[in-house]
This record gives structure tokens, sequence and C-alpha cells, in this order.
DNA sequence: TTTACACATTAGAGCAACTCTAATGTCAAG
DNA sequence: CTTGACATTAGAGTTGCTCTAATGTGTAAA
């Protein structure tokens, strides 16, 4: 038995607070309202003194987020998508070439990441060198 | 014949301008001469007129300044990692301890990236079925 | 019931690391 | 000798947090 996509829709109840997402999501809870503040996740509730309180739905639009983020998509570029995404299925092609691009990009700082390791695990090796035949620090810095 | 460490000692004339060094570390003008003002690269030499003049040493300064950047140490701690480059060999222990611990931040970020990659093509090909199939986008972000 | 405590809210200040602007100087080529 | 592409500086602006202050909320022990 095949699970359909209706059956995965998300639960809209609200259950976590700023603090359970900022441990969820493994960012500050700062960060968790700056989002919220800046639009990027659209429909969080609120309670009736006004504490916000995220659904598993406001969640999977947290992580979507939080991936482009992470992928550096500029705040504002986020904001376009998410407003994109509501505008429903007649952006599909608008949304699809900003995921596009942003993989590349990502493959990208992937590739340029693990160069400058190589530079790091160079110059690991020169001091482990210089520590275990306590040789002279002959030409330093490099 | 091997090359030994002498050999490899590199050159202080000087022969690139700001400009120069932009292009061949692939950063902005701006960035390299706020670098210098940092004072992340020493010794770099002025023209009698005062325009800067970058040595290939100076470059292999700026390389590593650039790595570390790139694996996110602060331009504070960069800067107190290349003054203790300048005092000599007694700080070797202290260098090699900055150097091991940024190897393993890089690795943390590497792999969360790595992570994010997979989030990403997951999303890639939820747009690449939503446009070859041309269904309805039924759950609109995820 | 009051008081303590750990949480929440907001507006707004502070910060790092660029990034850009404005005003000005240099210098080789036409 | 002027034009154009470079350089210099101080300092303002931007982004994306990050933190602070003042204040409110809600449970739980005294």
């Amino acid at each position: 038995m095949k699970k359909t996509k209706k059956e995965e829709v998300l639960d809209k109840t609200p259950k976590y607070t700023v603090k359970d997402v900022a441990k969820i999501m493994n960012v500050s809870a700062h960060t968790v309202r700056y989002y919220d503040n800046e639009g990027l996740i659209p429909f969080v509730s609120r309670t009736e003194s006004n504490i916000r309180m995220f659904s598993d739905y406001d969640l999977s639009w947290f992580r979507i987020v939080h991936c482009l983020r992470a992928t550096d998509l500029s705040i504002n570029d986020i904001r376009k998508y998410i407003e994109l995404c509501l505008k429903g299925n007649k952006t599909i092609l608008q949304r699809a070439k900003i995921i596009f691009a942003q993989e590349k990009i990502l493959e990208e700082n992937l590739k340029n990441l693990q160069s400058q390791m190589k530079i790091l695990q160079k110059k690991k090796k020169y001091y482990k060198d210089l520590l275990k035949n306590k040789s002279n620090d002959i030409w330093n810095p490099l």
C-alpha cells in the first residue's frame, strides 16, 4: 500500500512554542521570531494572549526557509519565494527556477569549501610535522 | 633531487595592485583593502605615491586569511592567528590548535551543507515531477 | 493568594563583515 | 594637458542576526 500525497498532508494544530521550534531547528529563539516577523513563515498562529504557536505545517515552512538560508539565499529572496508559493500553481515555473539555481550555487559553495578544506589539511600536516620533529618554524606563515 | 624548504621561499618583490589581488583571489577590491586595513596581511608595501603593492609572499598571507574566513573564523580571530605567526616558533602549539579546531568546524559545516543539499535535491525532484506531469500543486510549499 | 520563576512579547540598539559612496590623488596614453 | 582607468581615505549603508530593556503571561510552590 503506497502512501498518497493526500495522506502526507501535515498537521496544522498549534503545538510548538518559539523555544520548541528553536530547539528542533537548531537556531536561536531570536532567529525564529525574526523569520516570522520578516514574513518567511506564513500562517503562524497566536494564542489569545498573543503567544506564537507553530504547527507541523509551520515547521515544514520553517525547514525550507532554513534550507534556503543555509545555502545563502537572502531573506528578501526567500520572502519572494514564499510569496510565490502562496500564489499557487501558476508560479510553479518561477519557483522551480529559483530552486534549480540555488542548487547550483550550493554545489559551487560545496566545491569551494572542499578546496579550502584541502588547504587547511595541508596546514594541519605542516603543524603536525613541526610539532613532531621539533624543527624550527622556518618560513612561518605558510 | 628533492626540493628543500629554503628553495620554496616566496618572492617578496612587489608586483600586484589591489585590483590584481582581487582578481587572483576572487574577492572584491574593497575586501582586499578591508583585510589590509584590519591588519590581516602584514608587510604590504606601498609605492612612493602610497599605492599598495603585493608580493607573492603577501599573496600567500592573503591565501591563508581567505581560507580561514571561508571556514568562518572571525576577522578578530584571524588577526590573533596572524599575530601569533609573527611571534615566531614559540607560538607553534597555539597556532596548531587554532588550525586543528578550524578543520573540525569546516568538517561540520560541510556535513551540514551536504544535508541541506539533500533537501534541495528533493525539492528539485518535486518541481521536476510537477513540471513534467503538469499535475496540480497539491500541497504547495513542501 | 501572593510571589517566584521561566517563559513570552515588542521596539529598538549593537555588531560583524562587508559594500558602497564621495571626495580626492595618480599616472599612462592619445 | 586632458581623459580615463585606476588608486587613496573616511565614513555611511546594508544584511542578518544578536542582544537588551521594558513589559506581559502562566504555572507552581510557599
